[in-house]
DNA sequence: TTCATTCATAACCAAATGGTTATATATTTA
DNA sequence: TAAATATATAACCATTTGGTTATGAATGAA
């Protein structure tokens, strides 16, 4: 995966209803009306959604007849969530480390560990 | 964490220079010029990525003196990276269940499991 | 065949985003 | 004190985003 599908990733997931959208999906495949109906929105409103969505490989059409259905795909989002999952574990040590000095220095903000 | 703040944790990921920051301050933390200096960007730009950082929780900001230090906040995005990770999992879960299916079903694309 | 349903697309709009240049403020150095 | 450095803010601009209404195309049902 490489940073512009990151952008597209992560930019999907920055809106509410595209993730109630995904959300949704982690009960099983749905059509686009199943998939509106929560949301008090036009039809072409939603469907830009999905289209954000799709770009962003996080889900999938199935066509079968006039109804369109809808599938969650694991795999970009799981790329992404690998991503922060590196990261944040650097970031939490960091935090920890300073955590720990501060502790043996007692540095406390409520000096003699109490209150 | 709320809606709100996953919309502004996963748009702040959204961009690859702010990822860049993010992934330049799992080495520690820096000042703005250092932090800057990767990206052929005005230092007005630059200023307006840490913003959107420091709204979305990512970074917190330590002056000593003229120069402005930043660091990596790991809260959020460890609370980002969960929702991608819980989600994913059912995601996963389906995409595997079909694939089994289909297995078992003997309807590959390659049959008799030669090519 | 005709009507209803499902969905997409076009055209439009306001607000947000990501950049710029110019300027201001605070701090350090000479 | 004067100059340099580090950073922020204001004002502006083009593009993108997230919504709308109007319309069209494909499919299913009567």
């Amino acid at each position: 995966m490489n940073e512009q599908n990151l952008d597209l990733v992560f930019g999907a997931l920055s809106d509410a209803t595209r993730r109630g959208m995904l959300a949704q999906l982690s009960q099983g495949e749905a059509n686009i009306t199943a998939l509106a109906a929560p949301y008090d929105m036009s039809q072409p409103a939603i469907s830009k959604h999905l289209r954000v969505l799709e770009r962003a490989g996080l889900i999938e059409r199935i066509k079968r007849g006039r109804e369109h259905y809808i599938k969650a795909n694991a795999g970009p989002a799981e790329q992404a969530g690998g991503w922060i999952t590196y990261y944040a574990q650097f970031w939490r040590q960091q935090f920890d480390a300073v955590e720990a000095y501060l502790q043996e220095h007692a540095e406390k903000k409520t000096p003699e560990g109490k209150v």
